[in-house]
DNA sequence: CTGTCGATTAACCAAGTGGTTAAGTGACGG
DNA sequence: CCGTCACTTAACCACTTGGTTAATCGACAG
């Protein structure tokens, strides 16, 4: 535990198990207690609890106590920042200029100069 | 076990660490070879060697073989799935009639048994 | 008070992750 | 042909993760 990572990588990594986001799509359609979430699954009751110890720490969920029960609920608004940041590379799957883009520079390969090159001048020209 | 992950995981969880996202935030500007990826980090050239393999599997890059270097680019549809994943929930922080339910919910808790409880009747009435 | 129920914590284990250094590979430049 | 450059693979390490069983805790019914 060396260095505590930041809020978008703990959101990815929340979201990076099957179980937790079936956990989310059920909460998403209401409230419920944890043997409800935990009923779907063939797993133990400890590693539901632990998974929703992930998603209340990523701040996906929020417990609240009723007698016996921790009823879930989401707070879909965590994912506002993952959502945000993918929201910014939708242009490259969605805008077909980068597809013409990249076409040009693949098929007029020696003679597209004038089109940004990050990767800057690596390849002799002959 | 050896149970294979599914897409979805796979790519939150390449997503879900610093360095790889800042990577395909580079990336987005324009291609670019390892060596220029690995410059503005202080980890090894084989660090860098094994992110890329991870966004490569996740089908986040692509990496062309140009005589010495391996350039890659950006592969950004394959953020289309998690970016469509997350977009189910948008309405659950964007949509303003969560917070009123939840909030009569809270407030007349007693007396909104009208309102659909997806938790079903577990508290004892009063 | 005692037993039970819902849920969590504790202790443990196998497998995975992210980093390291050292060695290997293929393409040039001289 | 030899050294170097760009990069990857191999072997190893500390730490994390996802699962297990056993023990624990608080709220209630009898």
């Amino acid at each position: 535990m060396s260095t505590v990572p930041d809020t978008l990588s703990i959101t990815f990594a929340a979201l990076a198990d099957p179980t937790r986001r079936a956990i989310l799509e059920r909460l998403a359609e209401g409230e419920a207690t944890v043997s409800e979430l935990a009923n779907p699954f063939s797993i133990s009751a400890p590693a539901i609890s632990r998974h929703l110890r992930v998603l209340a720490e990523a701040g996906l969920i929020e417990r609240e106590i009723d007698a016996r029960w921790r009823i879930c609920h989401l707070r879909a608004d965590a994912l506002r920042g993952a959502h945000g940041w993918l929201e910014t590379y939708r242009r490259h799957w969605e805008d077909n200029l980068d597809r013409l883009v990249e076409f040009v520079e693949r098929t007029h390969a020696g003679d597209t100069d004038h089109i940004k090159r990050t990767a800057g001048a690596r390849r002799k020209k002959p």
